[in-house]
DNA sequence: GAAGGTCAGTAGACACTGTCTACGACTGCC
DNA sequence: GGCAGTCGTAGACAGTGTCTACTGACCTTC
């Protein structure tokens, strides 16, 4: 009836979330999301047989976030294709800076199970709407090309804003300048169309 | 008078350097790199207080020989700023492609002393090189901007690459079209100028 | 109502890790 | 020949993920 019986299985991936959020993913052992959780260190082996299926299990979460932060940009944001582009962009940077303990597992590919526990699933139709935003946005261009380019640059910009060492290199202090030089190059100039 | 004699601090980077190649970043523990040079897993610290100093010495190798790839690529690539960037846009995949292991720790910031350590002192010129083929490439743009976008979209495709994000989204087994893409975008299409 | 069985979680062991400290051997120097 | 200082060894310690034996509660079945 209280909070105990939600399961143990969603309390361990409740308790590993915050425990990524407030310690970052090196404190995120088993045994410490199993401390937190409150139960020995042998429980979760219940629900998650191996350390890095409990690790996929967050991800997904954090996979899950995304989609809808992704999906609420996109309902509430401005029309027009090249818009959106940017909202969506600007929405991806701005979750992995403001989680980076979260975006840093979710591209661990070492620590994830990404084969069976549906890290996919999440993550290529995003890659859809991208592909379908870049489409409407430059008719003309082979849009899953340009979607492929646009979507590892900003992987390399969150990765390596994380770091700081683009800021180091930049001397900005906000990524939106570089974001509008990013989005300009993919999609043309800031006007539009192309 | 035999090898022995090189320097315990050079064995344990060289013994490291070939265990990162082998058996991959996880393979790469302190005892198992002393295992490898033949000493007691207490002797590197006699060198490397810790195991992120040796792990950043290690690295520093993976710099260095990227630096140097580079370098010689300019040097035997073909004359004008827009080939030049795009040779050594193709290096550098192919460097992050042919040691997987060490470009995963090159960028693994949680497991190296990235300050004290002359990481930066190698990664920036690197950059600087970058700026100035950008700005005689593209005369009229902001060569530090472009240069650092180009440098994300380099490290984002690396990285999706290594884990086949991109070829599982593009049906590509080749990362030359997706380059062209990206260098066409960053520096305006393939006929050079603008 | 009592017996048996399944399931969730506990407790302890194991091998392994990085770090730390005490100790031994070997060198060159006076 | 004795002596210091350096280099590497050996063992301990706390922590990790995994595995196995166990306990206890609940649920079914006679």
């Amino acid at each position: 009836m209280t909070e105990s019986d939600i399961g143990l299985r969603e309390r361990l991936v409740d308790a590993g979330v915050e425990l990524l959020a407030a310690e970052g993913l090196q404190a995120l052992t088993l045994r410490e999301i199993a401390r937190r959780a409150g139960v020995s260190h042998g429980a979760p082996r219940r629900y998650f047989p191996t350390h890095l299926e409990l690790l996929s299990a967050i991800a997904r979460r954090g996979f899950g976030d995304l989609a809808e932060r992704v999906r609420q940009t996109l309902a509430d944001g401005p029309a027009g294709p090249r818009a959106q582009v940017a909202a969506l962009a600007r929405t991806y940077l701005e979750f992995a800076l403001d989680n980076p303990g979260m975006y840093e597992l979710m591209f661990r590919h070492d620590l994830l199970h990404s084969g069976h526990l549906g890290l996919r699933e999440t993550s290529l139709p995003l890659f859809g709407v991208l592909t379908g935003l870049v489409g409407a946005a430059r008719p003309g261009a082979d849009a899953r090309r340009v979607a492929g380019a646009l979507w590892a640059n900003l992987h390399g910009i969150a990765q390596l804003w994380r770091w700081r060492s683009l800021q180091l290199a930049l001397g900005d202090e906000d990524f939106g300048p570089l974001l509008d030089t990013v989005l300009a190059a993919h999609l043309g100039g800031p006007e539009g169309g192309r």
